[in-house]
DNA sequence: CATGAATGAGGATTCATTCAT
DNA sequence: TATGAATGAATCCTCATTCAT
């Protein structure tokens, strides 16, 4: 098994790392150092995947965002209903922000901060197009509020990081009675 | 009249310099040299009135989240039912959020991010007590659904979050119609 | 003796730490922190004085080419007959290359290296005005060859600087014989 | 017919990127990895033709020295009168310093810069002989003043290093008048 | 012979903090 | 109280060199 190529598995365990260091001790506080030596790589060797320390945030949050946008529609295909689709997307959402909660938390303090650069967060922005398309289509039909899709996303999807965030800071332990009142609460929100 | 006290005036530079600097550039980016610079200070003159750059933000975070609270609850007060009560209190915040969105951008940046430390964190929270008390009251009498005060939160207020981010990102411009459509959403989704 | 600003002295020991270290080292293996050391100051320190290291090499370059123009024309006055008074400027020339050799050495690197940037190397060259307008008498009266002042310099003063180098390296040793031998030819060169 | 050995393209592309890049970046400022991207060669590639970056720099002025050398001396013999062979020489010298001044200004900067380490200035130094041999006879004859060789060599021959220099940063542009007045220069200064 | 990947050591620069005034 | 100067300890990043293939 000829090594002729630099490594998925260290560009891999490279992003792994920055997501880890970056959600215990923030983006400040992670020096380059740390995430080589939690990735098993040397500094220098970050420099042969990365072009510097905004490249791999930025990266490594548009990798994230990917992960998270296919994870969520990956159970969902647009002959569902409206209702039924959307039950699918959100539990989905739901499931991976609260299974998932450091990719869900890495993404929440990306989104809060000026630590991606711009280009980025739009490339991040992309992929949610299937969610909007099912909304179109509810407002089309009269079963979701004819709202703009910001406050529709503001009301039925973000509160997940919400909870998410509460449950990470061990403040609040997620159910699966929670999740369907949330679910109730998200749907009653947008629902005509 | 000679000044025989530190100045608060200094202090207050020194709060709004942290403030903006931090949302324009992110905690990681903000030395303590620029504050300085921002607030016409001396950087030496800094640890006057601060014990060092993590006191001066778990200080700035405090000031911001005791602002914030006052605001939300200034024309609240707990005679009012609770759907008017509800009302008042969302109206308010929702004002904060995007009038004082320098203020609220900072808070949502501290608030899903490692900068603050915790005990700073349980400071900042306990101001929220009377929209708990309201809730209390609304789940006694039944308007309120019996939901977890996590989840009537991240339902009723924090998407005010999420719309004031859009907003200063300028994907999206909140007008009047939107915050009636908004509360139309906080309030179904937590209404019995 | 209050010290409200920052010290010259520690400028100028910063400057002539430059000058020793790269001319025994080279630009390149001269690191900041070794300059830092022998003028007994912190890294940091240098950053107070000089924008960065090309900045501390520019500014000493156009120090000392100040100090080498001052001293090339201190005994100098253009009321001078043309021989005599290019005597005198070339004595001192002379003099300075050779008692001043830190100085002569600095200099010849910095002007066959691409380690000065051209801003300071043009502003370097301005001195030598005395010079050139006492050429130019000397074109006009015929005493002086009438060759571009390229030529000139290079027959009559640039030489020296070959001299020094030698000397330096150890191989030759001037003493006022050579001086003697050496301004004859200078002036041959270029005396009409 | 395939190559059995380290190949002589290779190792000559090698020495001309160093001098290439040396030449307009500096030595500092000239990585092993640019050289070796410049002859389309891996970094790896380098160490098996030198032993070390120095070990290159070394080699390649040791090169560039004997290449002037051998332009320098190719058209004279010894059997032409002082005052010819001289003018041979000169002229072949000023032709190679201001048509190769590609190698002219590496071995200026090599030769006022600790670059080079001594024994390899020593090696570059050797192939000078005829010249000197062609000045002994000068001296013995009369023709030539009785100065020390390094005397000789500053002013007849080292100004055309700064006349190249001049050329090369374009301040100066060099005919064959000027050409013609160097060497009237360079004749003035040493002929007895 | 040739290479691209990998790296440890080191370099320029920044920064939170302190000190002398 | 207030400050500008000073600094040691990081931090990001580069680079000469080596290694596995």
């Amino acid at each position: 098994m000829p090594k002729l190529q630099k490594s998925i598995d260290k560009r891999n365990a490279l992003i792994k790392a920055t997501i880890a260091l970056v959600n215990n001790n923030g983006f400040h506080a992670t020096p380059m150092s740390k995430i080589a030596k939690m990735a098993s790589v040397s500094p220098a060797t970050i420099y042969l995947y990365f072009d510097n320390k905004q490249d791999l945030v930025n990266k490594t949050y548009i990798e994230v965002k990917a992960k998270y946008s296919d994870y969520s529609f990956e159970t969902y295909n647009d002959t569902m209903s409206v209702k039924n689709g959307f039950k699918i997307i959100w539990k989905r959402i739901a499931s991976f922000k609260l299974t998932e909660s450091e990719h869900a938390f890495f993404l929440a303090q990306c989104d809060n901060t000026p630590i991606i650069d711009e280009p980025s967060r739009q490339e991040g922005i992309k992929h949610l197009q299937p969610l909007l398309d099912l909304w179109a289509r509810g407002k089309k039909e009269g079963t979701i509020k004819p709202y703009s899709d910001y406050i529709l996303y503001a009301y039925s999807i973000n509160p997940l990081s919400f909870l998410m965030m509460s449950q990470k800071r061990e403040m609040f332990e997620l159910n699966d009675k929670h999740i369907e009142e949330a679910f109730t609460a998200a749907w009653n929100s947008i629902k005509n």
